[in-house]
DNA sequence: ACGGAGCGGGAAAGCGCTTTCCCGTAAGCT
DNA sequence: AGCTTACGGGAAAGCGCTTTCCCGCTCCGT
């Protein structure tokens, strides 16, 4: 099978350390593979060519090069028999390019970003890359951190699918990190407003919100409650933002008792709902921020409060995750094409960075189910 | 990106220190950056020390090697003032070990997945290790093509969350693939059964799936229907057959007909249990063997056959993922303790491999919610 | 017959780190 | 003093690839 038994491996492999001719005692163990990883140039004596010729054989690319027919199929040969990956670390470190792109969460087990994550990741797929997912947990700091371990990592870009940080301070040091890592040569893609000149994905949030009111408004509602998120997001911002609004254009300005925050979680969700709708003139209409929070919101209305949806309590939910149509009863929401945001955002690292940044705007669509219904009969009001 | 022609052929050996006294150009830009990512090089440059002892400064670890305080200082300040970070590649090739595991799931939209992840995700962090995160859409190829990449990366160790695929020569492939990644000092930690030695958590998807059975027959069902997965994932066989055991010893052996395949989708689980429920013996019991699938099942029942659960058919589903309580009706289902499964994973990672591999055994509890209540009336049977 | 032009292959220079030697200096002993 | 140890620092050898040169061929046109 090893035709090149004899070869005498001098040069390259030996020069450094062995300036004494000794018998090369791996070489005549057929398929063995010899200890730790195999390395390009044991395939490439084990073909019979130099590495330079098992490399371009292996990866065609190198400009206009053609390996001879015969030496190519013998060193596709060797590579299989020796199960021969290439070392990515040192290939990236030869190319100084990765074929990683890495992908910022701020919770995976969090179905919005599953759905964002999945998209991206399918893409990922389709074109060879390799995603790494971060998830920060929510905590800015956390977000620092990995931008800069995958700047490290030599990323060939990052996603920021988190929400973006309402903080001076911390934009300004995420900026720097970013710009940082585009001077790098790295691409970074934006989900939502970050506060940076970065390519991004631009959700409907204040247009979707704004829907959500306007829904409930024509269906007769005038008491509204909205559950919120942590106001530092600027997620909840934007969606805040665009309820109010229209709330106020609809001549119903908010007031700070009509809103609480969820946190963005079902549990602490479940909990302000009660809060919410406690009180002598509780809405009977709720917005609720993402449709995580407004599981619990169902929850709590149906269990907690006894308050039947949507006869008395009308609720719309954002996002449009998987589960909405199987709540109880099934939700109203504002959807948002989460899978599409993660594909927008890998077809941008795709095309590669522009010098003006891009934003690409997904739209907002409202899904009604059964979780709306018109108004009441309003209070006895004499 | 990379600098080429204008470089000096003796580059490195020159430029490294001034033993010439000049005026150390890059110096008095104070955080001008240069072109590219900066290099070890250059903070040893601006620190005015050697890159060996700008690394041992950086990384500390090296041997007991300390570096000087007032080195150490300056290097530490050069490095922060040009935002150095380090190549990771380089890094790796030069210690050949990355600080890198991979994670091979089939969906990350899917809660299950998504909940595993994410609780491994939660020990990486701690740890400060990255994930790759690799989505195989139950492609047994993709699995086999993403641990060859997860190789090539030299990722530290793979976390197989997927199912096992039952195929005789796929897993064959697979073991192939795993003793090649383990011969390179990767480890391996599956996930339930793969067909290959390896560490791995082991969900009791079989107990699970007879304590889903146990329950209903204590219910006082008598007629059973189980909407099943693909049968050749590992995971679905388990499951398919603790139940079918937990049936025949209570002696209601299964029958083909009793079993439907629900394609481990909410779609196709409606459409599976509308042929389910139909005919002359309608099962009053469902067994569904995952609660994706479920939430399809519930749907089905709701909505397309009109049947009220658990009145007149009582559903039990399995994992118990974060939606699952709300469901319509509240879903009794199996419990795994699903972040659990991806923090023990993880655990054994950092334990690193062991001559025989460990097993870890992770129980599966019964979550009595909602829809499951007494069989109803026995049919009219004279 | 002869001087390119092309082609296919190999030698070797890097890529940016880590780590092994090696060395000068300052302590620590006798 | 003389000698051994530490100790802290630098030079340089690699790590496993890619890619630039360079070189020997064969093939052509004239």
């Amino acid at each position: 099978m090893r035709a090149h038994g004899s070869r005498h491996p001098l040069g390259y492999a030996l020069s450094n350390r062995y300036s004494v001719p000794m018998p090369t005692p791996t070489s005549d163990a057929p398929a063995a593979r010899p200890t730790g990883p195999v390395t390009l140039q044991q395939v490439a004596e084990r073909a019979g060519v130099s590495s330079a010729t098992a490399s371009r054989a292996l990866h065609g690319s190198s400009g206009t090069r053609i390996v001879g027919e015969e030496l190519r199929k013998r060193v596709l040969d060797a590579a299989r028999e020796l199960r021969y990956v290439s070392n990515a670390p040192a290939q990236a470190l030869a190319r100084s390019t990765t074929s990683v792109v890495g992908v910022v969460v701020h919770d995976v087990a969090d179905p919005y970003f599953a759905a964002i994550a999945a998209g991206a990741m399918g893409v990922a797929r389709e074109h060879g890359l390799l995603v790494m997912l971060a998830a920060t947990f929510r905590d800015p700091e956390l977000e620092l951190d990995y931008l800069a371990r995958l700047r490290a990592q030599r990323a060939r870009a990052v996603v920021l699918a988190g929400s973006g940080f309402a903080d001076r301070e911390f934009t300004r040091r995420l900026a720097a990190e970013v710009d940082a890592y585009r001077a790098d040569g790295g691409h970074v893609i934006a989900v939502g407003s970050h506060g940076i000149a970065a390519d991004t994905v631009r959700p409907a949030n204040r247009a979707g919100a704004a829907l959500a009111v306007r829904h409930l408004y024509d269906l007769g509602h005038r008491r509204f409650g909205i559950v919120s998120g942590p106001r530092a997001l600027t997620t909840v911002r934007d969606r805040l933002d665009g309820a109010r609004r229209q709330l106020r254009s609809l001549g119903l300005p908010l007031t700070p008792s009509q809103v609480v925050d969820g946190g963005f979680t079902r549990e602490q969700a479940r909990t302000a709902a009660r809060t919410l709708l406690t009180g002598p003139s509780a809405p009977t209409a709720l917005v609720v921020l993402n449709d995580v929070m407004a599981a619990g919101v169902l929850a709590a209305l149906r269990e907690d409060l006894g308050l039947r949806v949507p006869d008395q309590v009308s609720v719309v939910g954002f996002d449009d995750v998987p589960f909405a149509a199987d709540l109880n009863p099934p939700l109203t929401t504002i959807r948002l094409p989460l899978a599409d945001i993660g594909t927008q955002a890998m077809h941008m690292i795709l095309t590669g960075p522009t010098v003006t940044p891009r934003t690409v705007d997904v739209d907002a669509e409202l899904i009604p189910r059964s979780s709306t219904a018109p108004a009441p009969a309003p209070a006895p009001t004499p």
